[in-house]
DNA sequence: AATGTAATGTTATAATATAACATTTATGGA
DNA sequence: TCCATAAATGTTATATTATAACATTACATT
């Protein structure tokens, strides 16, 4: 019995983007509906933006596309939707960028593992007990209580490497 | 034959740091004398200043502290110091807190994994093999190439727990 | 409708980091 | 020693990321 999740793959070029959008707007629409909070529209906005490809997006890209749509929007606006959908576990935040990815997986907030390409900028999300048993069994070697995890993995996707020589 | 390094443990309150601080200036310019590097008055400055305590200090805190004694020091200044020594290995960022901290093992590059305590702001830094070929088996199975890696683990030290309450 | 709370609008500013170019300082060879 | 070069630093400006503070609007409950 084996909980480890791959919460979000490596996708191949061909996939077909639009249904991982439709289905992570609709989770997250299930998910709030059954917690009782609003999916407004902008905060349902900002996760469409972050959701545009699988690539870590930047809080201002996300408002230079907000803008657009509506010009009142400025920082504010972004980084309020972000700190909802981020508490809700609709996004992270990949700290070594700077810059946020969606999730569909909000069931339940969790500590994920985060694989991302340096050449094609996409990012793989896992969700692996091994990873999180072993951090936990060195921690607890010395009393640490451990909280909170950030483990952000940089290198080359498959394709990448494949592709690159 | 285990490999696994503790880096830089949690020190008990009463711990000398001023030796902390010489070794740690010493092994650094013994490092730059072997690899015909110029630890000069600037970049050792930045680094004592990384070297204060064991928690991540801002680089505008540096500067600050910087300035004190010479007013002609600007942004580059610091960043420029941090580079150089974060590319030798003696100074590392922690991403999640855009803050550095001293490392004094700089012989090689190496990837780190850090426990940071939420209360006390300390930092241990472990260099461990079993987390390191754990997240090289993970990558593996799905093809990814592995350059860097980036574990920042966040809670409480054995010290702040116990007194906590 | 009256009330209280949550969400958004708006302006300003804080905090972190880099670009670009000028000047100074070290270094190694003629 | 002197010069040519590269390395390091100085200096000014600006880019990028994020938050503070307060006003206004929308929503839910009574
Ligand atoms: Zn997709
Ligand atoms: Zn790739
Ligand atoms: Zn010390
Ligand atoms: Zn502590």
């Amino acid at each position: 019995m084996n909980k480890n999740k791959v919460i979000s793959p490596f996708k191949p070029a061909s996939h077909q983007h639009q249904k991982c959008l439709k289905s992570a707007i609709d989770a997250a629409k299930k998910h709030c509906e059954l917690s009782g909070l609003r999916l407004t529209p902008i905060r349902q906005r900002v996760l469409e933006l972050v959701w545009q490809n699988h690539e870590p997006v930047k809080a201002y890209d996300i408002l230079d596309n907000l803008k657009k749509g509506k010009s009142s929007s400025a920082p504010p606006t972004v980084y309020r939707a972000l700190d909802f959908l981020q508490d809700e576990g609709l996004v992270h935040k990949i700290e070594s960028l700077n810059a946020y990815v969606g999730c569909n997986n909000p069931k339940e907030l969790h500590n994920s593992q985060f694989f991302i390409c340096d050449d094609c900028g996409a990012v793989a999300e896992l969700d692996d007990v091994d990873i999180r048993e072993l951090l936990q069994k060195k921690a607890h070697r010395f009393g640490f209580r451990i909280a909170d995890e950030m483990v952000e993995i940089k290198g080359q996707c498959k394709e990448c490497h494949e592709s690159g020589v």
